[in-house]
RNA sequence: GGCGACGUAGCCAAGUGGUUAAGGCAGGGGUCUGCAAAAUCCCGAUCGUCGGUUCAAUUCCGACCGUCGCCUCCA
């Protein structure tokens, strides 16, 4: 039994084999610096993190780019009406995606390209297309030729004929077919502009992918992923160029793509430009990162899941249980204890693999992994070894880890500590003289403030959380 | 109009042609506790509607209803 991956390409989940054994290449669409990121953006970085997470996991040595996109039409209007410089936008927003990134525990890249980065790399490939005939200069732009390239459609199973009917676009006459789509655009007077056999100008949005994935991963890839509305026509374009240019096929032997969230049921995906949205910022302030993660893992990653404060919040409050089952964990002992929960412990992580192996589902993985944090807990309560107890925690660790669990809760105020462990002591004194009303007055007013204690055999623990 | 996905308990969400349809949150009851909290135990669904195939369907097929995605920038 190995992984399964469900193929965009081929709409089946088939065995997963690496083009070489052992390692894996993976690129992720990342984003268009024209504005801040929201937890859409959020849903598919976090997904293919877990995949990631979990190839490194299985063994694999997973090679990942994930770019930027810096200049595009959007971008520069943006800059401009902000009356700043495209390249002060993009930094600005990559030290954004960055920071956000970070908070929610997902794991940067190995190379995190810029499209500006790759201007001779894309010119290189639009002049090798125009030499194949696969593309043609108009006034300075220049088109890629659809109707030279038999298989375009394949990915998102649609034919020219089709694409001609629905169109709504405004078609460009100037240009052969009305599906050819651009590689290199002539620029207009003041903005951002690169030489060019072709004039001065700028590339194209699907060109940048390519030559990027190629420029850092080479000619062919394991994985390419990105949500489900790049499918057509990014995605599309980006295999057309690619295999047109290299004329090896395939450019990317599985395609992976997310389902798309949205912010209320019964209305479409979260989309910036619709204002329909949470930012990460937002909703950073508001969760945890252990919520946000778990809420997003809870649902398979190829159904659509809608963004709602009360399933977040169960999420969080979900994370709290798995973090108590984490509770007073000092590190994997060095030897298992081979007991029944040390068995148990096992089988869950056998069934976690089983679920991550059939298309990375995470709803089953984490099932199970409350599954565990009940043992863990059942066993705790009913006086196991130490040993017994961390052997289990440093499986539910580990399983965790895999999800990009932090499983860390909400530190208190550094300043403020000593006086909570003052007030906590205080009120053990109270309790030993039973001082109920007192105590529990403590307790409450402490609880207001986020500082939740607990009164165990062992005496009080305390803990913060979000008030 | 074309292509595609989905509809499972109060909310979210896995899954299977036939023994008890995962798990989380919420709710009810019990244990523990000075009281709580945490933890733990027990309790809930016949799977959108209507047909069909089958010895047997929630699981396969068809129709219908509803929702969503792509066909244009979009994670």
């Amino acid at each position: 039994m190995g992984l399964k991956v469900y193929n965009t390409l081929t709409r089946q989940k088939e065995d997963f084999v690496p083009l070489e054994s052992g390692e894996v290449k993976m690129y992720v669409c990342g984003p268009n610096l024209y504005g801040p990121a929201h937890v859409g953006h959020a849903m598919s970085y976090i997904v293919f993190d877990t995949i990631k997470r979990y190839l490194r996991y299985r063994g694999y040595r997973v090679k990942h780019v994930q770019n930027f996109t810096d200049i595009e039409d959007r971008i520069i209007e943006t800059a401009r009406s902000l009356g700043t410089s495209v390249k002060e936008l993009a930094e600005q927003y990559i030290a954004r995606f960055f920071a956000e990134m970070d908070a929610l525990n997902v794991q940067r890249a190995d190379y995190h390209p810029r499209a500006t980065e790759v201007i001779p790399k894309i010119i290189e490939i639009i002049q090798g297309l125009i030499a194949k005939g696969y593309a043609y200069e108009l006034d300075g732009d220049v088109y890629f030729r659809v109707t030279r390239f038999p298989d375009y459609g394949k990915l998102s199973k649609r034919s020219l004929d089709q694409m001609e009917a629905g169109a709504r676009v405004e078609v460009d006459v100037r240009k052969e077919h009305p599906m050819d789509f651009a590689l290199w655009k002539a620029s207009k007077e003041g903005e951002p502009s690169w030489d060019s056999p072709w004039g001065k100008g700028r590339p194209g949005w699907h060109i940048e992918c390519s030559a990027m994935s190629m420029q850092f991963l080479g000619e062919q890839l394991d994985i390419h992923g990105g949500g489900q509305d790049v499918i057509f026509p990014h995605h599309e374009n980006e295999i057309a160029q690619s295999e047109a240019y290299t004329g090896k096929v395939p450019f990317v032997k599985y395609w992976i793509h997310n389902a798309l969230l949205r912010l209320r049921e019964g209305e479409e995906k979260m989309t910036r430009h619709l204002g329909n949205f949470i930012s990460v910022q937002e909703a950073l302030q508001k969760y945890s990162t252990d919520a946000i993660r778990l809420f997003i893992l809870s649902s398979h990653y190829r159904s659509p899941l809608t963004w709602k404060e009360e399933n977040v919040l169960a999420a969080e409050r979900g994370a709290e249980r798995l973090r108590a089952a984490l509770k007073d964990y000092a590190g994997p002992p060095p030897t298992s204890p081979g007991d029944a929960l040390c068995e148990e412990a096992e089988a869950v992580r056998r069934e976690f693999i089983a679920a991550m192996d059939d298309d990375f589902n995470t709803p089953r993985a984490i099932a199970q992994v409350f599954e565990l944090a009940r043992m863990i807990n059942q066993a705790r309560d009913s006086g196991v070894s130490a040993h017994s107890l961390a052997y289990a925690q440093s499986i539910l660790k580990e399983l965790t880890d895999v999800l990009g669990l932090t499983l860390k809760g909400l530190p208190a105020p550094s300043e403020a500590e000593p006086f909570i462990a003052l007030l906590v002591e205080v009120r053990s004194q109270l309790r030993a003289a039973k001082q109920w009303a007192l105590a529990d007055r403590i307790r409450e007013r402490l609880a207001e403030l986020g500082v939740i204690l607990e009164d165990g055999p062992e005496g009080t623990t305390w803990k913060y959380i979000s008030s």
